[in-house]
DNA sequence: ACAAAAGATACAAATATGGTATCATTACTT
DNA sequence: AAGTAATGATACCATATTTGTATCTTTTGT
Protein backbone atom coordinates (compact mmCIF):
# COMPACT_ATOMS: atom_id res chain seq x y z
CA UNK A 1 0.00 0.00 0.00
CA UNK A 2 2.49 2.91 -1.14
CA UNK A 3 0.89 6.27 -1.38
CA UNK A 4 3.68 6.97 -3.87
CA UNK A 5 4.54 4.26 -6.60
CA UNK A 6 7.99 4.37 -8.00
CA UNK A 7 7.32 6.07 -11.36
CA UNK A 8 6.14 9.31 -9.42
CA UNK A 9 9.07 8.94 -7.52
CA UNK A 10 11.25 9.15 -10.41
CA UNK A 11 9.28 11.63 -12.01
CA UNK A 12 10.15 14.25 -9.06
CA UNK A 13 14.23 13.38 -8.90
CA UNK A 14 13.50 13.95 -12.92
CA UNK A 15 11.27 17.32 -12.36
CA UNK A 16 13.73 18.53 -9.21
CA UNK A 17 16.79 18.35 -11.68
CA UNK A 18 15.03 20.02 -14.31
CA UNK A 19 13.77 22.69 -12.02
CA UNK A 20 17.24 23.35 -11.15
CA UNK A 21 18.70 24.01 -14.23
CA UNK A 22 16.55 26.92 -14.93
CA UNK A 23 16.20 27.37 -18.74
CA UNK A 24 18.92 24.93 -19.86
CA UNK A 25 16.78 22.18 -21.99
CA UNK A 26 17.62 18.70 -20.28
CA UNK A 27 17.67 15.88 -22.10
CA UNK A 28 17.06 12.36 -21.35
CA UNK A 29 20.67 11.57 -21.66
CA UNK A 30 21.33 13.98 -18.84
CA UNK A 31 19.02 13.00 -16.70
CA UNK A 32 20.08 9.51 -16.95
CA UNK A 33 23.58 10.16 -16.17
CA UNK A 34 22.89 12.41 -13.11
CA UNK A 35 19.87 10.08 -11.51
CA UNK A 36 20.06 6.12 -12.09
CA UNK A 37 17.10 5.61 -13.85
CA UNK A 38 16.60 2.87 -16.32
CA UNK A 39 16.47 4.89 -19.78
CA UNK A 40 13.15 3.98 -21.58
CA UNK A 41 11.18 3.68 -18.54
CA UNK A 42 12.39 7.43 -17.68
CA UNK A 43 11.24 8.51 -21.31
CA UNK A 44 7.92 7.18 -20.46
CA UNK A 45 7.36 9.08 -17.66
CA UNK A 46 8.65 12.03 -19.34
CA UNK A 47 6.04 11.83 -22.25
CA UNK A 48 3.51 11.27 -20.01
CA UNK A 49 4.55 14.84 -18.13
CA UNK A 50 4.84 16.08 -21.50
CA UNK A 51 1.21 15.38 -22.39
CA UNK A 52 -0.19 16.53 -19.14
CA UNK A 53 1.40 19.91 -19.52
CA UNK A 54 3.89 19.35 -16.76
CA UNK A 55 6.57 19.83 -19.08
CA UNK A 56 7.94 21.09 -22.60
CA UNK A 57 9.59 18.90 -25.26
CA UNK A 58 11.57 19.73 -27.89
CA UNK A 59 12.93 17.57 -30.73
CA UNK A 60 15.71 16.85 -33.03
CA UNK A 61 19.38 17.51 -31.86
CA UNK A 62 20.02 19.55 -28.84
CA UNK A 63 16.34 18.70 -27.80
CA UNK A 64 14.93 17.98 -24.48
CA UNK A 65 12.61 19.36 -21.84
CA UNK A 66 11.73 22.36 -20.00
CA UNK A 67 9.46 22.98 -17.11
CA UNK A 68 6.29 23.95 -18.64
CA UNK A 69 5.53 25.67 -15.15
CA UNK A 70 7.17 27.41 -12.18
CA UNK A 71 8.43 24.70 -9.85
CA UNK A 72 6.00 26.14 -6.97
CA UNK A 73 3.23 25.21 -9.34
CA UNK A 74 4.01 21.48 -10.13
CA UNK A 75 2.25 19.85 -6.67
CA UNK A 76 2.63 16.45 -6.28
CA UNK A 77 -0.62 15.53 -5.88
CA UNK A 78 -0.84 16.25 -9.22
CA UNK A 79 1.81 14.06 -10.47
CA UNK A 80 0.02 11.38 -8.34
CA UNK A 81 -2.72 11.58 -10.27
CA UNK A 82 -1.20 11.67 -12.83
CA UNK A 83 1.28 8.54 -12.75
CA UNK A 84 -1.37 6.38 -10.54
CA UNK A 85 -4.42 7.44 -11.33
CA UNK A 86 -6.52 9.69 -8.65
CA UNK A 87 -6.03 9.32 -5.70
CA UNK A 88 -8.76 7.20 -3.56
CA UNK A 89 -8.02 5.35 -0.99
CA UNK A 90 -11.18 3.73 -0.15
CA UNK A 91 -12.14 2.19 -4.10
CA UNK A 92 -15.76 0.86 -3.08
CA UNK A 93 -15.59 -3.06 -3.55
CA UNK A 94 -18.66 -3.20 -5.16
CA UNK A 95 -18.14 -0.88 -8.09
CA UNK A 96 -21.56 -0.13 -9.76
CA UNK A 97 -24.09 -1.60 -7.49
CA UNK A 98 -25.12 0.51 -4.70
CA UNK A 99 -23.02 -0.39 -1.65
CA UNK A 100 -25.40 -3.38 -0.12
CA UNK A 101 -24.14 -2.82 3.27
CA UNK A 102 -24.86 0.06 5.36
CA UNK A 103 -22.25 -0.63 7.74
CA UNK A 104 -19.49 -1.42 5.25
CA UNK A 105 -19.99 2.25 4.23
CA UNK A 106 -18.85 3.11 7.74
CA UNK A 107 -16.18 1.79 6.98
CA UNK A 108 -16.06 3.78 3.67
CA UNK A 109 -16.65 6.87 5.54
CA UNK A 110 -13.63 6.56 7.92
CA UNK A 111 -11.28 6.25 4.59
CA UNK A 112 -12.97 8.59 3.21
CA UNK A 113 -12.22 11.45 6.06
CA UNK A 114 -8.32 9.40 6.22
CA UNK A 115 -8.26 10.53 2.39
CA UNK A 116 -9.62 14.01 2.95
CA UNK A 117 -6.23 14.59 5.45
CA UNK A 118 -3.84 13.13 3.00
CA UNK A 119 -4.66 14.93 0.15
CA UNK A 120 -4.72 18.06 1.83
CA UNK A 121 -1.68 17.84 3.26
CA UNK A 122 -0.11 16.60 -0.03
CA UNK A 123 -1.61 19.93 -1.61
CA UNK A 124 0.78 22.01 0.00
CA UNK A 125 3.95 19.78 -1.28
CA UNK A 126 5.34 20.84 -4.53
CA UNK A 127 8.80 20.77 -6.37
CA UNK A 128 10.24 23.70 -5.35
CA UNK A 129 9.11 23.01 -1.48
CA UNK A 130 11.29 19.11 -2.50
CA UNK A 131 14.10 21.03 -4.03
CA UNK A 132 15.51 22.98 -0.34
CA UNK B 1 -3.28 2.81 -4.13
CA UNK B 2 -5.89 1.48 -2.18
CA UNK B 3 -5.52 1.90 1.93
CA UNK B 4 -8.12 -1.18 2.16
CA UNK B 5 -7.69 -4.27 -0.20
CA UNK B 6 -10.43 -6.50 -1.05
CA UNK B 7 -9.24 -9.25 2.20
CA UNK B 8 -9.33 -6.23 4.72
CA UNK B 9 -13.12 -5.15 3.67
CA UNK B 10 -13.91 -9.20 3.88
CA UNK B 11 -12.60 -9.83 6.73
CA UNK B 12 -14.45 -7.03 8.50
CA UNK B 13 -17.92 -8.12 6.65
CA UNK B 14 -17.36 -11.52 8.80
CA UNK B 15 -16.17 -10.05 12.02
CA UNK B 16 -19.31 -7.79 12.22
CA UNK B 17 -21.27 -10.64 11.23
CA UNK B 18 -19.87 -12.87 14.13
CA UNK B 19 -19.84 -10.05 16.85
CA UNK B 20 -23.34 -9.32 15.87
CA UNK B 21 -24.47 -13.29 16.98
CA UNK B 22 -22.59 -13.34 20.23
CA UNK B 23 -21.72 -15.93 21.49
CA UNK B 24 -23.27 -18.35 18.64
CA UNK B 25 -20.42 -20.64 16.67
CA UNK B 26 -20.23 -19.17 13.36
CA UNK B 27 -19.09 -21.46 9.95
CA UNK B 28 -18.16 -20.78 6.87
CA UNK B 29 -21.11 -21.62 5.62
CA UNK B 30 -23.43 -19.09 7.68
CA UNK B 31 -21.07 -16.75 6.39
CA UNK B 32 -21.32 -17.21 2.49
CA UNK B 33 -25.20 -17.32 3.45
CA UNK B 34 -25.43 -13.98 4.22
CA UNK B 35 -22.01 -12.00 2.90
CA UNK B 36 -21.67 -12.85 -0.52
CA UNK B 37 -18.03 -13.81 -0.40
CA UNK B 38 -16.41 -16.66 -2.67
CA UNK B 39 -16.22 -19.60 0.03
CA UNK B 40 -12.62 -20.82 -0.11
CA UNK B 41 -10.78 -16.98 0.11
CA UNK B 42 -13.29 -16.42 3.36
CA UNK B 43 -11.96 -19.55 4.65
CA UNK B 44 -8.58 -18.76 4.14
CA UNK B 45 -9.02 -15.04 5.39
CA UNK B 46 -10.49 -16.31 8.57
CA UNK B 47 -7.43 -18.89 8.72
CA UNK B 48 -5.60 -16.15 9.00
CA UNK B 49 -7.50 -14.17 11.78
CA UNK B 50 -7.82 -17.65 13.66
CA UNK B 51 -3.77 -17.62 13.91
CA UNK B 52 -3.70 -13.83 14.69
CA UNK B 53 -5.65 -14.99 17.13
CA UNK B 54 -8.56 -12.23 16.71
CA UNK B 55 -10.74 -15.62 16.33
CA UNK B 56 -11.45 -18.62 18.01
CA UNK B 57 -11.80 -21.45 15.78
CA UNK B 58 -13.56 -24.96 16.70
CA UNK B 59 -13.18 -27.91 14.32
CA UNK B 60 -15.73 -30.40 13.77
CA UNK B 61 -19.49 -30.79 13.29
CA UNK B 62 -21.21 -27.59 14.82
CA UNK B 63 -17.82 -26.26 14.67
CA UNK B 64 -16.58 -22.30 13.13
CA UNK B 65 -15.69 -19.03 15.00
CA UNK B 66 -16.33 -17.02 17.31
CA UNK B 67 -14.60 -13.65 18.10
CA UNK B 68 -11.62 -14.03 20.76
CA UNK B 69 -11.32 -10.33 21.48
CA UNK B 70 -14.43 -7.67 22.40
CA UNK B 71 -15.54 -6.33 19.13
CA UNK B 72 -14.26 -2.48 20.63
CA UNK B 73 -10.41 -4.53 20.76
CA UNK B 74 -9.96 -5.45 18.28
CA UNK B 75 -8.73 -2.59 15.55
CA UNK B 76 -8.54 -1.95 11.97
CA UNK B 77 -5.04 -1.29 11.85
CA UNK B 78 -4.49 -4.60 13.22
CA UNK B 79 -6.57 -6.22 10.54
CA UNK B 80 -4.19 -4.22 7.76
CA UNK B 81 -1.21 -5.14 9.33
CA UNK B 82 -1.88 -8.82 9.90
CA UNK B 83 -3.83 -9.12 6.08
CA UNK B 84 -2.03 -6.55 3.76
CA UNK B 85 1.60 -6.50 5.92
CA UNK B 86 3.29 -3.45 7.78
CA UNK B 87 1.53 -0.26 6.97
CA UNK B 88 4.07 1.61 5.45
CA UNK B 89 2.99 4.67 2.97
CA UNK B 90 6.24 5.47 1.66
CA UNK B 91 8.61 2.14 1.31
CA UNK B 92 11.38 3.64 0.18
CA UNK B 93 12.30 3.36 -3.61
CA UNK B 94 16.33 2.23 -2.43
CA UNK B 95 15.60 -0.37 -0.05
CA UNK B 96 18.40 -1.61 1.74
CA UNK B 97 21.05 1.32 0.43
CA UNK B 98 21.17 4.47 2.23
CA UNK B 99 19.01 6.74 0.28
CA UNK B 100 21.67 8.91 -2.06
CA UNK B 101 19.36 11.43 -2.38
CA UNK B 102 18.85 14.35 0.40
CA UNK B 103 16.13 15.64 -1.72
CA UNK B 104 14.20 12.81 -2.37
CA UNK B 105 13.87 12.39 1.62
CA UNK B 106 12.56 15.21 1.93
CA UNK B 107 9.39 13.29 -0.03
CA UNK B 108 9.55 10.56 1.78
CA UNK B 109 9.57 12.82 5.08
CA UNK B 110 6.69 14.71 3.81
CA UNK B 111 4.79 10.65 3.49
CA UNK B 112 6.07 9.67 6.88
CA UNK B 113 4.17 12.80 8.11
CA UNK B 114 0.56 12.02 6.19
CA UNK B 115 1.40 8.33 7.00
CA UNK B 116 1.24 8.99 10.90
CA UNK B 117 -2.00 10.84 10.73
CA UNK B 118 -2.98 7.96 8.60
CA UNK B 119 -2.69 5.64 11.46
CA UNK B 120 -3.69 7.71 14.07
CA UNK B 121 -7.11 7.80 12.76
CA UNK B 122 -6.98 4.77 12.23
CA UNK B 123 -6.20 3.63 15.20
CA UNK B 124 -9.56 4.77 16.83
CA UNK B 125 -11.41 2.13 14.14
CA UNK B 126 -12.58 -0.87 15.93
CA UNK B 127 -15.04 -3.49 14.47
CA UNK B 128 -17.47 -2.27 17.23
CA UNK B 129 -17.43 1.20 16.38
CA UNK B 130 -17.70 -0.31 12.22
CA UNK B 131 -21.24 -1.59 13.61
CA UNK B 132 -23.34 1.00 14.40
C1' DA C 1 -18.71 -45.14 11.06
C1' DC C 2 -20.23 -40.95 9.04
C1' DA C 3 -20.54 -36.35 8.07
C1' DA C 4 -19.64 -31.63 8.87
C1' DA C 5 -16.75 -28.61 10.21
C1' DA C 6 -11.79 -26.25 10.24
C1' DG C 7 -6.35 -26.75 9.20
C1' DA C 8 -2.77 -26.84 5.87
C1' DT C 9 -1.01 -26.04 1.61
C1' DA C 10 -0.25 -25.81 -3.24
C1' DC C 11 -1.86 -23.97 -7.36
C1' DA C 12 -3.92 -20.52 -10.73
C1' DA C 13 -6.09 -16.39 -12.72
C1' DA C 14 -6.35 -11.42 -12.94
C1' DT C 15 -4.41 -7.04 -12.27
C1' DA C 16 -0.92 -3.58 -11.40
C1' DT C 17 3.69 -2.22 -11.62
C1' DG C 18 8.05 -1.71 -13.61
C1' DG C 19 10.57 -2.00 -17.62
C1' DT C 20 11.98 -2.95 -23.01
C1' DA C 21 12.01 -2.51 -27.85
C1' DT C 22 11.05 -0.43 -32.09
C1' DC C 23 9.78 2.57 -35.50
C1' DA C 24 8.28 7.28 -36.82
C1' DT C 25 8.99 12.20 -36.59
C1' DT C 26 11.42 16.41 -35.89
C1' DA C 27 15.19 19.60 -36.14
C1' DC C 28 20.07 20.91 -35.68
C1' DT C 29 24.63 20.53 -37.99
C1' DT C 30 27.58 20.04 -41.73
C1' DA D 1 20.56 17.37 -48.86
C1' DA D 2 22.31 13.90 -45.57
C1' DG D 3 23.36 12.41 -41.14
C1' DT D 4 22.43 12.33 -36.48
C1' DA D 5 20.54 13.24 -32.06
C1' DA D 6 16.78 14.09 -29.93
C1' DT D 7 11.46 13.16 -28.66
C1' DG D 8 6.57 10.84 -30.04
C1' DA D 9 3.87 6.86 -30.29
C1' DT D 10 3.02 2.35 -29.33
C1' DA D 11 3.30 -2.44 -28.51
C1' DC D 12 5.27 -5.70 -25.90
C1' DC D 13 7.22 -8.27 -21.76
C1' DA D 14 8.51 -9.52 -16.72
C1' DT D 15 7.52 -9.44 -12.09
C1' DA D 16 4.82 -8.85 -7.97
C1' DT D 17 0.52 -8.53 -5.74
C1' DT D 18 -4.10 -9.50 -5.22
C1' DT D 19 -7.78 -12.47 -5.55
C1' DG D 20 -9.07 -16.34 -5.82
C1' DT D 21 -9.42 -22.30 -6.34
C1' DA D 22 -8.55 -27.09 -5.28
C1' DT D 23 -7.38 -30.78 -2.44
C1' DC D 24 -6.16 -33.41 1.23
C1' DT D 25 -5.83 -33.92 6.40
C1' DT D 26 -7.59 -33.50 11.07
C1' DT D 27 -11.07 -32.97 14.46
C1' DT D 28 -15.48 -33.75 16.62
C1' DG D 29 -20.51 -34.29 17.23
C1' DT D 30 -24.15 -37.67 16.05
Amino acid sequence: MKLITRNTDYAVRALRFIAGNKDRIISVTDLVKKLKIPRPFLRKILQILNKNRILESYKGQGGGFLLALPANKIFLVDLIEILQGPLKLNECIFKKKICPDRNSCLLRRKIVDIERNAIAELKSVTIASLSR
